[in-house]
DNA sequence: GTCTATACTCTGATAGAC
DNA sequence: GTCTATCAGAGTATAGAC
């Protein structure tokens, strides 16, 4: 759905601005981020870099466009015909992996969050809102049946963004509290599963 | 432990601006800021701004100077002595009470960690890691006891500041999801209420 | 396609009148 | 104490040579 890329080479470079971009957005914010950090990063001048996207702003758009589609693929794939702890389970280890192996997908959408979602509020309003809908019913059917202890469906799902998320958004408080020797993203792993598994337990 | 104040218009000016540029920096970081803005929303003119604070700077440490004090105060309350599940209850009562008085410093502070901490790095590696050693010392303690199940301590902690703080910074996208007819806040409540005593029941 | 040079705007901070 | 005027530098974006 990305623009029409031409040749190899243009492929190459539209691909190494936006990790570029994505470094320094997802730190510092659209407005505290600037075109020269973007272009010192990419090895690339600052002309060249408005050569390959008409401006800052579709560099931002860019990154967020299909951003939240790869943030709500572990939700969507649960399976409402699977065993429900398993089922949960599995939601919280994948959200889990995708905090660890893209922190800074997740940084990039926590900033657009904390300043209001200015350019993603119709996708929150809308997708993410059907989504967990759809999954909260799920949930709610499982309740019902006493598959699982029953609890908030919303805030269960949003409990599992904030617990995922915390460790790459807050990744340098995380480590600066641990200390050397640990290895947070496996420790979490362990954790979640033992909070999910009492709190689940029918 | 601030500057010295002289008139009651001087303090009464002083707060006005802190006030708005708390608002400002809250919402776009130290960097996406502006003294514009923050003038704007004083109602004064940007002068003015500075001749009550020597830069742009020296506003956004003020903010910050006391903030993690603040924030770990309902840490500090946590009494060895009391009963165990009681006490992190109340816990987590006052973190999310803290998260939903003060939203802006929340989101200040996630800020100000989510560009790794570069005004507050000390603070964190010290006086943040010394307290959490502390508590989690008594936890471990209480769980040895058989007095709350166990589990990782530090990651228990995590999972409160996470979980509480998720409400502020992540405010919009919690109402959008939730739709209108919900007060974030009171569901939270009782929905952390129904985690915490299900996951520390030893 | 990529660079140098540059236009133009915004931003933090200062000078100086009142 | 507060304002208008203004500076110097940084910022986004464009023009045009190669």
């Amino acid at each position: 759905m990305s623009a029409k890329p031409r040749t190899r080479i243009q492929q190459k470079n539209r691909d190494t601005i936006l990790d570029a971009a994505l470094d320094v957005f997802s730190i510092h914010g659209f407005r505290g981020a600037t075109l020269d950090q973007i272009a010192e990063r990419a090895g690339l001048s600052k002309p060249n870099l408005l050569y390959y996207f008409p401006s800052k702003e579709a560099m931002h758009q860019e990154l967020l466009t299909g951003l939240l589609d790869t943030w709500l693929d572990p939700l969507r794939a649960m399976d409402p015909q699977g065993k429900p702890v398993e089922e949960m389970l599995g939601y919280v280890r994948r959200k889990l992996d995708l905090a660890r192996d893209y922190p800074r997908e997740s940084r990039l959408f926590a900033n657009e969050i904390l300043q209001g979602a200015p350019r993603m509020r119709g996708a929150i309003e809308g997708d993410l809102r059907k989504l967990v809908a759809e999954k909260a019913a799920v949930l709610t059917r499982w309740m019902d049946e006493g598959r699982i202890a029953r609890v908030d469906p919303v805030h269960l799902i949003f409990s599992i963004w904030a617990l995922t998320q915390h460790y790459a958004d807050f990744d340098v408080q995380v480590r600066a509290v641990l200390g050397a020797g640990h290895d947070p993203f496996a420790e979490a792993g362990r954790f979640l599963e033992t909070v999910f598994t009492r709190l689940l337990q029918p």
